[in-house]
This record gives structure tokens, C-alpha cells and sequence, in this order.
DNA sequence: TTGACATGCAACCATTAGGTTTCCTATTGT
DNA sequence: ACAATAGGAAACCTAATGGTTGCATGTCAA
């Protein structure tokens, strides 16, 4: 879980996220294309998404094809952020009692 | 929502929040309390949490309040998390929310 | 008033993270 | 066969992160 939360931590890393979704199964280059970095640090960034089982990878050839899965980012929504909202009327009507000049 | 991301990223703030939404309100002290860091640690993450807008505060006296704020999480899973359901997730999830909703 | 208590501030330190460069390996098309 | 192509590995650099210690400030209670 921790692991998930890391790799989403980073913008180029949801970036690439982003990427699969709108196309799956993506090589390296493919990835790399249009992307302000060179392809080692491309390959670190889907390594960490990799460990954080957020893509799940295939070699094709002398090719990596590179496939979403989003289970673990299912996961965080259901188990995790959820929880908060669950609390959030509640929470609202502490705040809301408090906070008069707070800026949002 | 890149500050909120990053904010989620660490373990001990995650722990933070969950200690605010089992009980809202606490001073920093009482968060310090069963911690394996020092008081200083805590408050650079409730700041980092606060810049965020994960968690607003108030000054009572000597002491200083913390409150959770759920709506940036609220917003990940709106605009981010959601995004990533698809096909048969989704619809499990979408059936899952309509029977939790069902005894409230 | 004065001492104890709750918090703030700043300097400092070690580790990690994101990135680069350079070089290496494996596969493919002609 | 062999050059071009796709990707991997390792060393290295810088900045950010998570933590500490030490001291300062403000507030309450006796």
C-alpha cells in the first residue's frame, strides 16, 4: 500500500499512468515520446510503478510492452479514501464552527 | 493536487490523518502521543499536511487545534481515482456504493 | 510574578529520489 | 553477417525529505 501511495506521489510517474490509460500496452519508446527526460529515467519511474504492481509489463521481442493495472489505484479508492468520506459531513461541522477566515 | 499526493505519500502522515478522523480536534501534543519521533518531526508533517489543505487549524490559547479536512482526498477520488475504474470494476464498485448506501 | 507547559523556529545531518551520462546486451531487418 | 534498434545496468550528481538538537516565545496556573 505504502508502495502505491510512493509512485503516485510523483506527477511524471501519474503522467505515465495517464498515458496507459488512454493507450494500454505501450513500449518504452513509445512512453518515452514527447517526454522532457531521457529514457533511463522514464525506465526507473515505470520500475517503481512496476513494484507498486500499477503496470504489469510483457517483452515482445527486443520490446516491452507496458500494461496498466488498476487494481491497486481500486484499491486506495475503496479502502482508503472512502473511509474519508464517510466522515466528511461530520468533519465539515467541526471545521465549520472554527473556521471563518480560512482561505480553500 | 500535487501537494496532496505528496502528502499522501508518507506513511506517518497517512497515520496522522487517521489518528484526526477517529477523533478531530486534537493538539499537537496529543498527536506526538505513542509516536516514535519527536514533537518537531510531528509538526513539519501536520505543516506539510496543512499546505496541503488535508488539515486546518485553530489556536486555543497555548494550544493548537488540528482538523481534518477530507475534501482534497474527496477530490482524488473524484477526479483521479474514478478515472482508473473501468469495465467490470467499475460496475462491482458502482454495486457495492448503491448496498452501502442502502442502510444508512 | 514566576515557573511550567505548549508550541515555534532555525541550523544541521543522513538518506532517498529524480535525473543524467556512459557503456553493455539482445533482437531485428536487409 | 551486421548495422540499426530496443532496452538494461551502473556510477554519479543534486536537491528534496525526514529526522534531529537547541533555543526562543507565548500562555496559563499557583
Amino acid at each position: 500500500m505504502d508502495e502505491v501511495f510512493k509512485a503516485l506521489a510523483d506527477a511524471s510517474r501519474r503522467s505515465l499512468l495517464d498515458r496507459l490509460h488512454a493507450e494500454n500496452g505501450q513500449t518504452l519508446n513509445e512512453l518515452c515520446d514527447g517526454l522532457a527526460m531521457t529514457r533511463q529515467a522514464v525506465t526507473k519511474h515505470l520500475a517503481i510503478l512496476e513494484a507498486a504492481n500499477l503496470v504489469s509489463t510483457v517483452k515482445r521481442g527486443r520490446e516491452k510492452l507496458h500494461y496498466l493495472n488498476p487494481l491497486p489505484i481500486h484499491r486506495i479508492g475503496e479502502r482508503w479514501i472512502r473511509k474519508f468520506e464517510r466522515g466528511k459531513l461530520q468533519a465539515l461541522s467541526d471545521l465549520k464552527r472554527k473556521l471563518e477566515s480560512s482561505d480553500e
